[in-house]
Formats: C-alpha cells, sequence, structure tokens
DNA sequence: CATATTCGGGG
DNA sequence: GTGTACGAATATG
C-alpha cells in the first residue's frame, strides 16, 4: 500500500471510504465494479469489486425442471456466447404472496437481457423480472450500499490505469452512518460569443471561463487588454482556453464539478469546442473522456468527479419552497444567497470583443460572480443533494437528475431488497397504451371568486396524500382483500376497499418516511439545523410524490384503484373542512386539492385557529389540518374559460409587506416588453398601494402611448426561437415567416436562432404582418395589435376583478371591446 | 375546437 | 447503458 494511504488503514489490509460514484468496466471477460471514492482522510481512491455477479429473477409456473433447463441454456449471437452460469432456488414475496423464485446468473451484465429474450417465452415461466437495472445500481442495492456514508473494505492494492491509487476489495461493507464533509467544490461558467440571437454551439467560441472554489478564483479568455486583475490570465487562442479548463480541472482535482444548467450549456459547450480542436477531455479518474449524452435536456458525466447541475437540483426540490417563479441564476441567488446579480449588457459582448476589448474586464467580472454564485448555491444545495443520496442510495450524479417518479421507485425498490420483495415489471406496450388511456378525478377545486380580498386565512392539510396513504393502508396488494371487512373508499360506483389487518408495502414505506420525518421535526425543535431540515424537506418532497407515481402510467407499481382511492378520499377530507367552515360562519373565497383559503369577515384570528382545532379530531391517523397564515390582503383572479380545473392565479401580501405571485406568466421571452412591464406595475400599485384607480390610469396611459406609437419599437419586439429547419414547418408563423424573410435578404438562418419581429400594420395573419425590428421605421408598429394581444391580456384579469370590465369582457374574441373600453 | 409549436435554463 | 426521459401555455388552421 502506498505511504500516502497509511493513515487510512486502520488494521490489516481494511480501508475506510465514502463512495461518490459508480460505474463498471468489463475487462477479460468480467465485469468489475468502479467505486470512485474518497477516504476518510480525503485522498481520492478507486476501489474495485470484481465479485459481483448480474442476475434476474424466473418465477416459475410450477418448479419443475426449470432450474437445470435454464442452467443449460447457451446461446450464439453474432458470433458471441451468452451463458447461465448458475441459478439458485429462492423464496420472496411477490405481489403479496409469497412465491419460489430462481435467480439466474450469468457472466456479463450484457448477457441478461439476451438470456431473458428467451426465458420469458418458455411455457413454465410465470414471469421474468429485475432483468433491466443498471449494473451499478443493482449493485449498489444488493451489496446494500449507501453512496456518500462509510465503507469498510479488505483490499489489495492493484495496478490499473487510473490517475489515484486503485485497490481490489476482497470484503466489502457498509460501516455505520459516517457522512463525507466537505468535498472539494469547484464551480465553472463560460461566456461565449453571441450576437443576441442565437447560442450556437458550433459556430460561435466560447471567449472567457472562468472557475471558483475555496481557495480558487479564474478566469481564463483569449482577447488580451489591459488589467490589474490578478484572476484574470489570457492564453492565445480558444483551443489554448479548452486544454487550460482540463489543465485546471485537473490540477484542482475538485470531487465535485458545478455549475448553473452546466448540463445543458457549459459543459457540453464545452465538449463540442474540444472535439473541434481535437483536444481530449479525458478528465475522468480513470482516463476516460467526459460524456455528453443528450436525449431532452443533456447530461455531462465525468467519470470520478461528481457533475452537479445546481439548476436542476434547485428547480427539482426546493420549487416548492421558493417563492420565484422563474428559475434564472439571477433570481435563485437572490433569494437562495440574499445574493443580488450584477448584471451587464450581455447582447454587447460579441461587439466589445470585436471592437472595444479594453473594456471586457467587466465582462470577466462577470463571468467570475456567475461561477461565485453558483459555487455558493452548490454549497447551500449540498446538504440536500446528500440526504437525498441517503434516502434513495444511489449516487449524486444519479439522484439529481432522476424524475421524482424514478426516485420513488429506486427508493421503493431498495426498500423491496430490504424486504425481500420482487420488483414488479414496467409496462409492455400494450399495458402502456391501456394506462394512458385511463383517466380519473383529480383533486376538488373550489372556484375563488375572483376578487380584492382583505384577512385572508390559509388553512392546509400537512402532507395531504401521503397522510391518506399511510392513514387508509392504501396499497396494490391490499385492495379487495378477503381477510376482513374494511371500510369503502368514497368513491361512487367502485366496491374498492383496503385491508385494515396487515400493513401494505407500499403504504408500510410511506408510513415510514412520515414517521423518520416527524422524529426529525420533533428534534428540530430541540436543535434547529440546516442538515435537518435539508432531511425533513427531502423526505416530505418524496412523500408527497408517491401519489403521482400511483398514477404514473410507466410506473412498476402503477395501480389506478391506488390513485383513484387518493383523489377521492381528498376530495372527501377537503369537502368536510369547506362544509364545517361554512357552517361555522367563515367565508370561503378558494381551495385547491389541499389548502382552503377563508376571509375573517369580522371574526378573529383566534377563532380562525380554533377551527382548525375543532377539525382535528375528526380526522383519522395521522391526518392534520394546519393553520398556515394570514395575508393582510390578497387578489384572486380568474382562469381563462375552457381549462379544466381552475388553475392557481392569486397573489398575496404578507404581513413584511412581500408580494407572492402565483401563476401569472409573463417573463417568458415570447412576450413583449412592454406586456411584461405593464403587468407588473399593475400588480404592484393594485397589491401594494391598494389604489386600483391609479393602475388603471397607469394602463390608459401606456395604451394611449401605444396608439400614439410613442411607445419605442425595442419594448415591443418579440422573441421566438426557430426551433427546427424552415423547410420542415407545417404552420407558418411569424418567427418562421420572418426566418424566410432574413434568409432571402442572404443572412445565415440556423435552427436555435432566436427571431426577433415586430407586428406592422396591414392585412392578413400575423405571419405576414411580422418584419425586422430594423424594418421598423418611425415606430410604425400596429399599436391595436399590441393593446389587444399584448398588453390587455397581460392585465385582462386583473381588471376583471377589480370590476372595471364586466362588460366589455363578456365577449372572449372581441378584445378590441375591452381597448375600445381602455380609452 | 383540435393540432402544432414553443417555453424552460444557458449567451 | 441489463436504459428512459415533461408539462404547460399559446398560436394557427
Amino acid at each position: 500500500m502506498s505511504d500516502k494511504l497509511k493513515g487510512d488503514k486502520p488494521a490489516g489490509d481494511k480501508i475506510q471510504f465514502f463512495v461518490l460514484d459508480v460505474k463498471y468496466k468489463v475487462v477479460n471477460g468480467k465485469s468489475e465494479i468502479y467505486l470512485f471514492s474518497k477516504t476518510k482522510k480525503g485522498k481520492s481512491i478507486i476501489v474495485i469489486d470484481t465479485q459481483f455477479e448480474p442476475f434476474f429473477y424466473v418465477i416459475p409456473k410450477k418448479n419443475h425442471e426449470l432450474s437445470e433447463k435454464i442452467e443449460k441454456l447457451k446461446v450464439e449471437k453474432n458470433e458471441e456466447s451468452y451463458e447461465v452460469t448458475k441459478t439458485e432456488t429462492l423464496k420472496m414475496n411477490y405481489n403479496g404472496k409469497e412465491v419460489d423464485v430462481i435467480k439466474v446468473y450469468t457472466n456479463l451484465p450484457r448477457d441478461i437481457s439476451v438470456i431473458r429474450d428467451i426465458i420469458k417465452d418458455w411455457e413454465m415461466v410465470a414471469s421474468v423480472n429485475e432483468y433491466d437495472f443498471p449494473f451499478s445500481r443493482r449493485y449498489l442495492a444488493d451489496k446494500e450500499i449507501t453512496p456518500l456514508t462509510l465503507l469498510e473494505a479488505e483490499v489489495e492494492l492493484i495496478v490499473r490505469k487510473s490517475k489515484v491509487p486503485v485497490f481490489e476489495a476482497k470484503s466489502l461493507k457498509q460501516v455505520g452512518d459516517d457522512t463525507l464533509t466537505e468535498p472539494k467544490i469547484l464551480a465553472i461558467d463560460i461566456e461565449t460569443y453571441n450576437d443576441g440571437k442565437a447560442v450556437d454551439f458550433e459556430k460561435n467560441p466560447i471567449l472567457m471561463v472562468s472557475f471558483y472554489g475555496q481557495n480558487y478564483q479564474k478566469v481564463i479568455t483569449w482577447k488580451k487588454f489591459k488589467t490589474k486583475e490578478k484572476y484574470i490570465e489570457f492564453v492565445e487562442d480558444e483551443a489554448e482556453l479548452v486544454s487550460k479548463f482540463k489543465e485546471i480541472v485537473e490540477a484542482i482535482q475538485p470531487d465535485i464539478i458545478t455549475g448553473y444548467y452546466s448540463d445543458g450549456f457549459d459543459l457540453p459547450y464545452i465538449n463540442k469546442r474540444a472535439q473541434k480542436y481535437k483536444v481530449k477531455l479525458d478528465l475522468g479518474l480513470d482516463h476516460s473522456e467526459m460524456s455528453v449524452t443528450s436525449r431532452g435536456v443533456s447530461k455531462a458525466k465525468i467519470a470520478g468527479i461528481v457533475h452537479l447541475d445546481t439548476f436542476s437540483v434547485i428547480k427539482k426540490l426546493f420549487s416548492q419552497s421558493l417563492k420565484t417563479d422563474f428559475y434564472d441564476l439571477g433570481s435563485v441567488s437572490e433569494e437562495l444567497l440574499g445574493d443580488k446579480k450584477t448584471d451587464v449588457e450581455l447582447d454587447n459582448l460579441a461587439d466589445v470583443w470585436d471592437n472595444h476589448p479594453s473594456e471586457l474586464g467587466i465582462y470577466c467580472e462577470y463571468n467570475l460572480q456567475d461561477s461565485k454564485l453558483a459555487f455558493n448555491l452548490a454549497e447551500k444545495i449540498l446538504p440536500n443533494v446528500i440526504e437525498m443520496v441517503k434516502i434513495v442510495g444511489l449516487p449524486i450524479f444519479d439522484v439529481t437528475r432522476m424524475g421524482f417518479s424514478q426516485l420513488v421507485e429506486w427508493y421503493l425498490i431498495k426498500r423491496s431488497h430490504l424486504s425481500n420483495v420482487i420488483v414488479p415489471n414496467k409496462p409492455g406496450n400494450e399495458e402502456l397504451k391501456d394506462r394512458m388511456i385511463n383517466k380519473y378525478e383529480g383533486a376538488f377545486v373550489f372556484e375563488p371568486t375572483p376578487g380584492l380580498y382583505k384577512d385572508i386565512i390559509i388553512f392546509d392539510f400537512r402532507s395531504l396524500y401521503p397522510t391518506i396513504i399511510s392513514s387508509h393502508n392504501i396499497s396494490p396488494s391490499m385492495l379487495n382483500c378477503n381477510c376482513c371487512e374494511s371500510e369503502k373508499v368514497p368513491l361512487e360506483g367502485t366496491d374498492y376497499r383496503f385491508c385494515k389487518n396487515k400493513k401494505g408495502f407500499l403504504a408500510g414505506v410511506i408510513d415510514d418516511l412520515i414517521q423518520r420525518r416527524m422524529r426529525i421535526k420533533e428534534m428540530m425543535k430541540r436543535s434547529k439545523n440546516d442538515l435537518l431540515d435539508a432531511r425533513q424537506n427531502n423526505l416530505k418532497v418524496l412523500s408527497n410524490a408517491f401519489y403521482g407515481y400511483f398514477g404514473f402510467f410507466n410506473a412498476r407499481w402503477y395501480s389506478l384503484e391506488c390513485a383513484r382511492s387518493i383523489t377521492a378520499y381528498g376530495r372527501y377530507y377537503i369537502h368536510q373542512v369547506i362544509d364545517s367552515a361554512i357552517e361555522q360562519g367563515f367565508k370561503v373565497i378558494y381551495s385547491d386539492t389541499d389548502s382552503i383559503f377563508m376571509v375573517l369577515d369580522g371574526k378573529t384570528k383566534k377563532q380562525a385557529k380554533d377551527f382548525a382545532d375543532s377539525i382535528n379530531p375528526k380526522l383519522p391517523g395521522i391526518m392534520e389540518l394546519e393553520y398556515e397564515g394570514c395575508y393582510p390582503s390578497g387578489i384572486f383572479v380568474s382562469a381563462k374559460a375552457g381549462a379544466y380545473g381552475a388553475k392557481k392565479k392569486y397573489a398575496l401580501l404578507d404581513n413584511s409587506g412581500e408580494l407572492y405571485i402565483k401563476g401569472f406568466e409573463t417573463v417568458r421571452r415570447n412576450w413583449s416588453t412592454i406586456a411584461k412591464e405593464v403587468q407588473r406595475k399593475v400588480l404592484d400599485i393594485v397589491l401594494k398601494e391598494d389604489n386600483p384607480d391609479k393602475a388603471l390610469r397607469y394602463v390608459r396611459g401606456m395604451v394611449d402611448d401605444l396608439r400614439k406609437n410613442k411607445i419605442d419599437v425595442s419594448k415591443v419586439i418579440i422573441k421566438t426561437q426557430l426551433k427546427k429547419e424552415i423547410e420542415s414547418y407545417d404552420s407558418i408563423g411569424p418567427h418562421v415567416a420572418i426566418a424566410k424573410r432574413l434568409r432571402n435578404q442572404g443572412q445565415d438562418v440556423v435552427v436555435g436562432m432566436i427571431i426577433e419581429f415586430v407586428v406592422t400594420e396591414g392585412k392578413g395573419k400575423i405571419g405576414d404582418k411580422a418584419r425586422l425590428p430594423s424594418e421598423v421605421i418611425d415606430n410604425k408598429y400596429d399599436s391595436e395589435y399590441y393593446v389587444n394581444n399584448q398588453v390587455i391580456p397581460a392585465v385582462e384579469m386583473i381588471f376583471k376583478v377589480l370590476g372595471y370590465t364586466k362588460d366589455d369582457l363578456a365577449s372572449e374574441k372581441e378584445q378590441s371591446k375591452l381597448g375600445a373600453f381602455f380609452k
């Protein structure tokens, strides 16, 4: 063993470490699991386990001679041979019953699908299961290993191509709950050449790349200018910038590399440019190259260095608790870090780069700032990520990129292993189609009466669906048992009942999650602590996802009956609360799924709190109605007609004077600036100043200005992205029409380009009236279009609430009437 | 009204 | 990678 690692070697050949990342390789015809790890002393190592064999399960109809037949199975295909190496017969639980199963081993992971394809069609086979788990995940679940928590292994140092010491494990086990602390984080961010239109990985070079770590900050750029900043370093060209990027990452040796939306932008971009210059990005600790896969949003992976994209984590784990509706780096940093981002005019970067390099300093500073924010965000969210790893039992890379259904599913798979339960299969094509057709009744929504309200009280069912699942034992295997007379689910036309004697697997799992969360909340009462908070939040988020999982068509534990029962109970209980509230003289203004909004209307806060106390004793199990808070004022806007299940659209003013805005969406880029501006201002005036008249005057003023074409053309530009080749469009929208014009003018038109256009006066479709901003002279845009299709739609619902547009709004289609009203 | 298209994040 | 992959809003026909 190398001297460096002696401190991590307690006795004999034992070594203790934390797993950061897992992958497998086939070496000399055998599969090897690579555990990219960190020792307790902080050294990076790779531990290889060569002893884990691929397997899956076969459930026979009757156990005749199936084992023997399977064991003899050998397939030749494309000059490769695939064979079963051995079988074992076991007793396990499947669909709530004990069954005999044959555990079938193969030589390599890739053999599984070939062997399984043959066996699945055999007459005597009832089912084939667990044949489609990624091998490294199968390993973790089976060995009961949780990444980031302490492992101990008997090891031997071996020789392998690697940047860090490599050991082969003779034996390996989890030892306690010790968790990796203070991983080394390196944040990165790039700025690229961009004329404000298209983000084009192929065409536009990276101009600068920034790094931010514990004691490290640097910006690399390839245009020289005078600067005193020591963090700025110059290279000759973009190719050298890319090489330098690699050098720096290798020199710093981070455990975690992070960025904001770095899966979708920074790392794929760097990857693309590296390919262009034939720079090999073999950053993996095993010398493997960074891999960028792109289905949907791309993902960038480096073996042994965990790539953490803070954006996806924040959007997933924090969206419930964040106020912001927008997930750009600025908004997120402001809310999560309290750090306001200093903005620069990025549209000018290309011009400054080409013509005024002496001004590049502020862009370098900006570049560094983004890395710094990404770094701080990573530190902030890491406790949550680590806790999710500990709950689900998969590496950081995986848990941060899985959707909720996947997180739930892998948690269930982990639990299945511990309970000797065979995991159900994913649906086949036919089954999938059936499931997708099935629609069922969802939550109850009490349509808000639009209006401005004072003293709004909000109650919430704490974790409504999870507590229903737990309290009513909602589990597929417990449906309509023969062993007891359980209560019927309040759902007309059905006779669903869930066993009251035996706890179902899924209800048991969610029960456990809820209990764990309650214990943590208890502990937090004694001492607040970020880690505990992260943990309880994850438990909440995960248990909240169970209901959706039941109804998710691709779920292994899909159950329409369970999903329907859960929403049925949900409607039943929320109705109870609403009825009681009305009975006790409260005025209910809105309710959606698990929350109820009412106004005090002369009653006191104390009476409102007493109301919750009067409900709770009547609720079963762990269900509970909570007093969420009181808001001095708020506005409710009705959803546009047609949408089923009224969409939440409201804004509340809390006691500290802050606005909670829900569902008002105008910050998308395909809204003109003027529309966004007007909406924001109107909400502000109405809620903060409580002055509808002023808001109305403001809008009238803007409409007037538009009609006189006094608003600058820059504020009426609409931006839409060209998503595919012009020829492949079936319908020619305005942006496609403009793209054609651009091309006819001899300009480069590329997919992904942002098309800017202004709607001008004239006849026909919008596409016919769309012009390039540069073609618009003297602000000669179509004022009526902007009044009727941009500004008024952005605020009409707000004014409707204020009682201003009763008659004019009667007809949805004739919005010009509303326009007339605003004169 | 149904169908097609785009948004998100990043520069 | 023993692969799998969203959900909502808006415009056009």
